[in-house]
DNA sequence: ACATAAAATGTAAGCGCTTACATTTATAGC
DNA sequence: GCTATAAATGTAAGCGCTTACATTTTATGT
């Protein structure tokens, strides 16, 4: 391996200028950049990244943790932030948190001593508390979809509520009346804030919850069929809202099997719009949730916050929107 | 930041005694290790591992190249990767290849100059000789999915041959006689494997391949339409079989577009069990490809010749498997 | 031409570890 | 008790860079 010492002696320079010029140092003559440049070249130097990191107190690496390295919903943020970072040089260190908490603290010391410049999180079991306890330490963090008032700043969120809203709205506007409601989790924000943006379209157009069309689910596949099963089996509804595309998949599989025509008999929207929605039969109506975008800003904020690059400003709210596709029915009563 | 330096004056032990209770070397008491530790954990002592890869010339991190970091199918290989390397603390660096050679001799460079131990490469568009070339240079490879003589000990692949042959064998036995293909690009050694199998499973059920229902597509959903229609248009056949689950759904798509009724007008099959088509309508027939199984294989290679691991045994040829859902018609004719 | 400031380059001390080698201490054989 | 050997520990030289500070060179004004 040739080192920068080899490059200086061809060179005919000190350590220091070969440093410099890799560096885009100002103050170097073009004559010795030149000269410095065509030596390291001729040797096909390569700088060693780990003693640039050792010296300058700075790994050019950032930890990226999510629940779960496959599934639809994590993939295209992953690559959004892969891309971002390789643009500026720096490398992407990923893990997996599974949706637990020994998991997820694992996984931040791992990238911790890994000695990450910053981290993305995107961590769901994580107790507040930990998480502001971490915003103390010395590695910067940005969190994904999740807020927290007294660390608001490393907060990149969508406004479910609004999402959980625009879905009902939907519905109601189809002229839907009895509408069935597959919830997340109730621990997570996100499944709350949803629930609570579907009740408030339904007070808008005056219509009183009914707790009988609430199941509570867990945002997995399973739970979807699970839900449309006791629901069916308890109540009427013609619509069906779950808080998440998985979930929406489950209960329109265990529809079908159940003999039912969608979206004649059931019209039934997800949230995410994951890719897979547009395969599904019927193609799914759903709220978009833009993790593209939301990835690529956590980036961002990454390079601007760390790395003190100039970027686009930070957005911290994103905003839902629905995509209408062909699993409601269109003016029902 | 505490260091190693701090540690050994609260122990009273020289820099190198901590350090070897940190590596586990077996020449020390257990009356100075237990010293040690406690010196530690007092004061929160967290190796520099920037540090201990410059001084071990080691830096513990594999760099994992793949074509696209979102898509369904190398999600579950990235999955099953990182976690056999989590587990020996060691951490995976990812990057996107995009099926360019620029892009991936980019990111190969990209990767070794990160002082990656080990790289894990699924590139597409690379030539054989790059890779050959690479495989004198220091930093050892595994290759996915792809077959090089000349490196063969590199290579992790599945019998593609074998897969084109199983689908279309399952065809048959279901009594079609007129089958379709829409094969991958045929520079891409596994499309063309994929088409030999099925050329091969006509010929052994005494059918001439017919050009007339080949067409040739780039395993992405697009094309699976373009091809549905470029073949309806021109040639009469009851069943469909397309390289990949990608164009297999843009197929279906179109085919529901045309108003045929699957699987009763026209079977589908697909290749590589891509975890979404189980949800596409009507569940897809297709070929499991192990990717998870492949991908933790590659692990393995890695933690085997890089780091001298003990792993079981590493398997080079991995088998394809028939999967039946609902998108073939049984018994036609 | 000369003093002065600015620009370019060099010197050397780390960054926090590992490890070859040297030294000290414990163990065993007689 | 004394030597031979093994085990435990210490010493110090790097690993390949960055960077504060020192020094030299060049440019500027008069």
């Amino acid at each position: 391996m040739t080192t920068i010492y080899e490059v200086s002696k061809l060179a005919g320079v000190s350590l220091a200028t070969v440093s410099r010029v890799m560096n885009n140092n100002t103050n170097v003559s073009d004559a010795t950049r030149k000269k410095v440049t065509i030596a390291m070249k001729e040797l096909g130097y390569r700088p060693n990244s780990i003693a640039q990191s050792l010296a300058s107190n700075c790994s050019n690496s950032v930890g990226l943790l999510v629940s779960e390295i496959h599934g639809p919903f994590y993939g295209p943020m992953m690559g959004s932030i892969e891309s971002t970072f390789r643009a500026q040089a720096k490398h992407v260190i990923i893990a997996a948190g599974h949706s637990d908490v020994e998991h997820e603290q694992q996984a931040i010391e791992f990238l911790i001593n890994r000695n990450c410049d910053g981290l993305i999180l995107h961590v769901e079991a994580l107790s507040d508390e930990y998480l502001i306890e971490l915003s103390k330490g010395k590695t910067p963090f940005v969190l994904l979809n999740r807020y927290i008032p007294e660390i608001a700043h490393h907060c990149i969120i969508l406004d479910n509520v609004k999402g959980g809203y625009l879905a009902a709205k939907h519905m109601l506007e189809q002229g839907h009346i009895n509408i069935a409601y597959i919830s997340g989790p109730q621990w997570k924000k996100d499944a709350q804030d949803r629930l609570n943006g579907h009740k408030q379209a339904l007070a808008e157009h005056n219509i009183p919850f009914n707790e009988q069309l609430l199941y509570h689910g867990d945002f997995m596949e399973d739970s979807g069929a699970e839900g449309f099963k006791y629901l069916h089996n308890n109540t009427q509804f013609s619509a069906l809202i779950c808080a998440n595309d998985e979930m929406a998949t489950g209960a329109i599989a265990c529809a079908r099997e159940s003999a039912l025509v969608l979206p004649e008999q059931l019209s039934v929207m997800g949230f995410d719009n994951v890719f897979f929605t547009r395969h599904i039969y019927p193609p799914l109506t759903t709220i978009n949730y833009p993790i593209n975008d939301m990835g690529k800003m956590a980036a961002n904020w990454i390079l601007s916050e760390v790395y003190k690059k100039t970027t686009p400003p930070i957005q911290t709210v994103f905003e839902p929107e629905l995509v209408v596709r062909q699993s409601v029915l269109v003016n029902a009563q």
